[in-house]
DNA sequence: TGTACATCAGTGAACGCGCGTTCACTGATGTAC
DNA sequence: TGTACATCAGTGAACGCGCGTTCACTGATGTAC
């Protein structure tokens, strides 16, 4: 293949993109490779500058995508779902599913690269990219509310304990009913069922 | 130098897990080079492997390290405290404060390895250091609570929100006000602090 | 206690290896006339 | 519409580079007598 047509190299590009962001989800961002992302592309790893100015460029790009997925989400739940509070139900069950834990090449990347945003040099493009990710997620979700005024600590709060829950849910993945366990406190909470642990009146203020 | 003593040796040991506990908490499990540990401790490189057996189990044990730093800490101010419930709201205080969230080097490995334990192999060391790492974290946080009967839910909620809200300020910490927002609201939350933005009450099940 | 010897912590050069990036080249695609 | 030419997506070899790991060596430390 000596030349491709416009269209089959923007097909290119985004086959790039696309396994770059499942890659980043499932390893971080720095667990690709050129080679490996441009051999997902069915392409050898020479012609990877004439899409992107370098693996960093690529990286930013993919976590961009894969934040912008979450949010169209959360639009298509909201969409199918008769109100707000129903959509945020919703929302929760499958952010909290292990079926979310067990496959986070396709989950959420606000939750799999925030310690790979946290690490990153201030100013840096990712850490634009994360912010930016994470304010549409925190929105989109506080949108979600029954109350058009208030602000989005709410949201914000949720956001924390899901991203905590999901994320110590899969490093503990090992141990199958306490990873379970975490993501079934979260929910517990979340959606105030109060029958069976009772989680949420435990984690009230101490008193 | 030729050869040091047993002493000697085993300070070196220590100070070479001591500076990559600090820096799988930076940047990391994969953020750290044999040269540069070695380097730390005012080592040449070549003598790496009289201490251990591979990176990866100097990564593990600098992991365990941090894990265990935090447990001490956590008796350390329950011994520090009058009872349970003040040492939980000291624990939180410091957990969420901007100076914790500026210094992940000394801060909770809990915190700063829950994703690199998450896309460490199933069964993996890591993994393992991890699992109970987190155990004794939420263990000896519910120990806090003033209820001996009570199950862990609670502290595994309280921990999950503790790291999520730690992780996602860290993460934005390029806004400074929206990042130390993260943190203030989880601490109002956790502490029960119902005046300011009253974000608890948001965060009950949606009605 | 002294002596002779074995041990082994640390040195520094060297090894493969895979990576990100560059580059001369190919030849189909896109375009100007 | 056809033709001539410029463009440029993709190829594959090559480059430095830093890394994890190995190894022969050094000489003070630890130990057996």
């Amino acid at each position: 293949m000596a030349r491709a047509s416009r269209a089959q190299a923007e097909s290119h590009r985004r086959e790039i993109v696309d396994a770059a962001s499942a890659r980043v989800r499932e390893c971080g961002v720095d667990g690709l490779t050129v080679p490996e992302m441009m051999a997902a592309a069915g392409l050898t790893h020479g012609g990877f500058y004439r899409h992107f100015s370098s693996k960093s460029d690529l990286v930013v790009q993919a976590c961009a995508a894969a934040y912008a997925e979450k949010i169209q989400e959360m639009e298509a739940i909201r969409a199918d779902s008769g109100d707000g509070p129903a959509a945020r139900a919703t929302f929760i069950e499958r952010y909290l599913s292990t079926t979310h834990r067990d496959h986070p090449g396709r989950g959420c990347g606000i939750a799999a690269t925030a310690a790979d945003a946290a690490r990153a040099p201030a100013g840096s493009p990712l850490r634009g990219a994360y912010r930016e990710g994470l304010a549409n997620m925190v929105a989109t979700l506080a949108g979600f509310g029954d109350d058009p005024d208030a602000d989005d600590a709410g949201a914000l709060l949720e956001v924390a304990l899901m991203v905590g829950a999901l994320t110590l849910a899969r490093a503990g993945a090992d141990d199958e009913a306490r990873s379970s366990r975490i993501l079934q406190v979260a929910k517990d909470f979340l959606l105030g069922d109060q029958s069976g642990a009772g989680a949420s009146a435990r984690v009230s203020p101490a008193s």
